[in-house]
DNA sequence: GCCTAATCGAGACGGTACGTCGTGTCTTCTG
DNA sequence: CAGAAGACACGACGTACCGTCTCGATTAGGC
């Protein structure tokens, strides 16, 4: 498991040494060149207790990233949803771009692959939530008769998406505010919403 | 740099055994364990003539990659934007989950993160082509009218990638025929394109 | 210090359990290979408890030793000083070639040339004690004319245990009863001693 | 196996450093402190080398030893047999109290109760063949007439040997010239050997 | 027969070293 | 003379113990 094993004497000290160490190294030297080693060495920790609490690096990242992100995107409904989505979109932007969130992200979805258990907990605790927010937020604006009934959710939210997971992963520049306006406006418009509030 | 230094001297079938077994070690035990240890005892070949042709595990693998997709996705012009839409990206679903390519391109869009020659390399040999033969397409069905003159191309673009790379990197299951065609319909009248070809 | 330091409070059952934890896995494994760490464990003590009585592995080796060798090797003078030597230098042959004592001395004869209190408790409590008992009864055989009045008593005393000193950490079988008794005679003979009884 | 695995790439320079190192460190810190990591930093070699050609610690300064007293220690035949003894004893005790050789050697009899190996290596290489010689120097003074017939010539060169020993592994204070001229005639005389040349 | 402090078990902690693996370079021998 | 074989210095891996340090929970004496 990535969550640690449940103790009432872990240490909070060493917690947060080692995240902030790791996020450190990260905006340094890139999430490749970071090292349990010297993730211990930063923090004034030693590599067993870091391998008491965690799987892998990466599962020392998640945490920080997480934490970092808690309660930091809210889906708060204004009631106009082009509105909304572009303030979820932009966030989902920042996040991705921001340093040292977003070069850890990038390592995190790298070591997704080999790490079942990393992956879990990256759906469960990162992508599924946000993913769930913005299709409740469109169910809800679907309810409104603000976008037509047969409206496909999924598909909008991975338009919505895509495009934020495809720059990131490809290194290339993040959206600005008015690319991502535009964005929302097009996957609205392809659900057959009439055209909302201005951009 | 990437592409290989040129030498009159090159042996084709060490070449040729590296790449085969960087492929088959990607496939057995997944791109972040395979090795250029590994790849060298597996080929017979010698550690040294792998750093002499490439300069990474990421480079091997890459060319190994781009080998194999030679030619492999013409972008056919069949008069009908939809249905060329649709080829386009259901190859490109294929190539990301296809065994041993998915996971070797996974792997090789970690790496980007960490090796800006892999980078350059990536972009101009896959994503960049593919992007362009995308745009170009879109572009003559926006002289021939079928789809508005104001119309975001680039953007269009990315909306049909964004969700194939949003699922690959996410270790979600790629997208059937049927879900592709949904994409590509919804990304056509995002653009204010007439409801073209049924799928 | 090796003893303990005095306490009214320490807890007997955590003591032998201690040493006959230690005794136990110097038997199975070997000295080299017994740890604070394991005693702790298969004792079903904490570590803190060890160290609160004992400075290291060394330490509690050998009162388990002494423990089990408090006047197991009494020096009774029975008048025959070939005899009695003979008793004395069987005892020790004994001790060094027995399990679990005899791999459990071997380790501490290693201890000893980095650990500087254990070597002056081994000295104090074992060889000290040991020496002094054969040259005493050498020294009455001399005043009672058994052996001449300018016999090396020291010196003999070594020819007597270096022998099975020089078995014991060399790994060399133990000696026999006959050849202990030869060895006795030797020495006897090596200080001018008329030959005395047969062995 | 101790003697390495007969390679025609070894690099005599990498072997040199290790050897030399490990004999340093063994006088400053005594053989318990040394570590195969700090031979190694200490001899700019990498661990991998060591762990190539040596088993262990005790195999490295085996072998430094070893080396150091390749014919060191030739037994000389004067035709005076208690002079050949004094010599050949004298060079063990000096061999044995001398930096950095002393504590190295204590170290390798504490390893050889845990290191089968190691056991066997000390016996074939180093203690082995002075055993053999002392008791071929003894058997020819037996053949020339100056100790009688049924001398026991194994028990003598144990007489000799084990108070050298004896000291070494008590810590001791090794024998003086004197103590050993002594020791060697009374060896003798315990044989029944006519008193011989004068120490 | 309580009360209270030392002692106990458990085990987390910062460290050091372990022995292994992979990296990228360099050398030697072979076809 | 390119290439296989693989030794080399380096550095990180994940593990084992070290000796120190809280933690409650007994568990004795002194009252």
């Amino acid at each position: 498991m990535i969550t640690p094993q449940s103790s009432l004497r872990r240490s909070e000290r060493s917690r947060r040494a080692t995240l902030d160490a790791a996020l450190e190294l990260c905006t340094e030297k890139g999430y490749g060149r970071v090292t349990v080693e010297a993730i211990a060495a930063r923090a004034g920790v030693s590599k067993k207790t870091i391998y008491r609490w965690w799987t892998s690096k990466g599962a020392v990242l998640l945490e920080a990233f997480t934490d970092a992100f808690v309660g930091a995107t809210p889906f708060v409904d204004t009631g106009d949803i082009a509105l909304d989505l572009r303030t979820h979109i932009n966030s989902a932007v920042r996040l991705t771009s921001t340093t040292p969130y977003g070069p850890a992200y990038a390592g995190i979805l790298s070591e997704m692959h080999y790490d079942d258990a990393l992956a879990e907990a990256v759906q469960e605790q990162l992508v599924g939530p946000r993913f769930a927010a913005a299709e409740d937020r469109l169910r809800k604006a679907r309810e409104q008769g603000q976008i037509p009934a047969d409206a496909d959710l999924p598909l909008a939210v991975e338009m919505l998406y895509g495009p934020v997971y495809y720059r990131h992963v490809l290194r290339k520049p993040p959206q600005d505010e008015a690319t991502v306006a535009s964005l929302v406006d097009h996957v609205l418009r392809s659900l057959g919403a009439e055209p909302g509030s201005p951009g």
